[in-house]
DNA sequence: CACCTGAAATGAATCGATTCAACCAAAGAT
DNA sequence: ATCTTTGGTTGAATCGATTCATTTCAGGTG
């Protein structure tokens, strides 16, 4: 009479099982409010044997929270994103949460449709990393909402510090020696790729004016390997007249990319010129020779976005997390042999 | 009165806008039941003006189903994973349903309460790679499962067909002229590593016993670059003595790291050795020499999981999807110069 | 004109949890 | 001995959709 249907079992039935009322049942489930012991005991042991389960609508019907956490990438085979993502899932599986991932394509309509479509499914967060500079304007959202790497509307950016990285290789690349100096610019309507670019810029000018002089050549790059290539030959092509000893890359796609570009050409790394990306994808230290690079910490990217996106007290803020310099097999002093 | 909270609309409110039941307003959500166009265009009037957006909670709750459907990966930094991943969550917005993501890192736990915690949250239908080959053995679930590339328990699998690809690379040599012949195989206790070698293997001894006769070494590798690296130089170091003309590896990441074996004793590729991979990760077109390999049609692989699921009418069998022959700059005709 | 039929619309029950006002009993205060 | 207090427990209302038994109404028939 009591079990009249064949489905999973309700909290009404774990209640009847127990004997008690179904709110002590949602009492114990919900740990913290005060329940005998006894009962307690009770309610458990009835939970286990009836191998009761929560309806999570159920649940999110009446909380308007579920345990899920959205995640909106503009691509998830980019390796640094995919890296993120990886990163984003642990931490919420730490906190019991599950992830929505959506993919943006680059594309702001698809992105704020995904966005739409996560508070539809009540999620307790977003974390997005936004599909290009400027998206996300005007959206209010009644959960907390984080941006990573690329800053969402108004929203907090978890970010790695790019300027003060880009700074990192610049001192690295001036006290090994090198004064003939090249960058490579990512594309300078991101953020990223004009943060870069300036830390590194101005650190160079600013050793170059107080120490011995410096070149400086800038070249405008993409964020792809054959842009890396194309730009790399021509900087090294050019070289005879005017040398470079170190090639500085906004990416490390750049940079494997520049690294082809001087073999193409016939010339060593490091021996004849140094490179040096940015971001440590897995194949910076599987390319030949192994990339120096600036490595983004994506542990704790996700750490600081999820901690902002539970962390109801801490108030939203804009982080900075430093990147580290990782030294590898790509770089060395000019006119080593 | 009536708007008495400023909360979102609920279906009541459109309801009462509209001047009809909710139980209309049900019938013009659900779209194919019959209510008149005059109604129907009232109705949608109302929900426009009120911006109404159902609540998947409450829908959910009666239906016990959202659009939603899980995807659980061993590792999404895996290249080819976050290929698939992406290619699923494709065809899963295609349907107009998110995707959640779970990784099981390898561990059959992780993954079978990965997959407990996608049912309890509705799921319309879950595709995995099992953390392990065995796994998910005795699970027993209410909506469709699907496993890519590595079987989940009794599940049907949707897998490249691994066998038939093998074969092409073989052939292939056979016909350049390659006589003498290395297979690294990857780890014999995973069901593809077993197929690539039987269906490699096979294929060699069947063309060799019919026309000239064919040497084959087979050396045992894990699937990871340095593994590929070590097998491939001990290979060619005693190639003095038994050459070998080519080398087909079991994956992309093993024959990029034959790739560097080759390369640390100064052969070329492929000059003076041929060297062919499995999966056509990103890496492949990106080495130099550009990678010859067998390509996984992962839009294909995704397409029909999805197919699997949401096709209720299809019996859920089992298929496999044919892998391309892409033929690079790293193999060629022995003695090549 | 009365009757029947089927399509369209209604309204109430339902899904399974949470939560809050009400209640109760035992302990402490007066 | 009576009156609070308080910690535990109950039961009913509620969340917002779907669905089904019922009602309404327009049009066709004999």
């Amino acid at each position: 009479m009591n079990s009249k249907k064949n489905n999973a079992a309700t909290i009404k039935d774990v209640a009847e099982a127990a004997g008690v009322s179904v709110g002590t049942v949602s009492r114990v489930l919900a740990k913290e409010s005060a329940v005998k012991p006894a009962l307690q005991a009770r309610v458990l042991k009835a939970m286990a044997d009836l191998d009761y389960r929560v309806n999570i609508a159920a649940r999110a019907l009446r909380t308007r929270q579920i345990d899920l956490v959205g995640l909106i990438l503009p691509d998830i085979t980019n390796p640094f994103f995919s890296q993120l993502a990886k990163c984003v899932e642990v931490e919420a599986v730490k906190r019991g949460h599950c992830v929505m991932l959506a993919s943006s394509h680059g594309d702001c309509e698809t992105e704020s449709s995904h966005i739409q479509a996560f508070l539809d499914r009540s999620v307790r967060g977003i974390v997005v990393v936004a599909a290009a500079d400027g998206s996300g304007q005007a959206l209010k959202s009644p959960v907390p909402i984080v941006s990573v790497d690329r800053r969402f509307g108004r929203y907090p950016l978890i970010a790695t510090d790019h300027e003060k990285g880009a700074e990192l290789v610049a001192d690295y690349l001036y006290e090994l020696g090198h004064r003939h100096i090249a960058y490579i610019a990512g594309p300078q309507d991101t953020e990223v790729g004009r943060l870069r670019r300036d830390g590194f810029v101005k650190r160079i000018r600013a050793l170059g004016s107080r120490g011995d002089r410096v070149t400086l050549k800038i070249r405008q790059g993409r964020f792809d390997y054959n842009s890396g290539e194309r730009v790399a030959r021509k900087l090294l092509e050019a070289s005879a007249s005017l040398p470079v000893t170190a090639i500085a890359a906004a990416s490390d796609q750049l940079a494997i990319g520049a690294l082809r570009g001087a073999r193409d050409l016939g010339l060593l790394v490091p021996e004849d010129v140094s490179i040096v990306g940015f971001d440590d994808i897995e194949l910076a230290s599987l390319v030949v020779p192994r990339l120096t690079t600036v490595r983004q910490q994506t542990d704790l990217l996700a750490k600081e976005a999820m901690d902002l996106i539970f962390d109801d007290a801490r108030k939203p803020r804009s982080q900075l997390v430093s990147g580290e310099l990782v030294i590898r097999d790509s770089s060395s002093s000019p006119g080593y042999s």
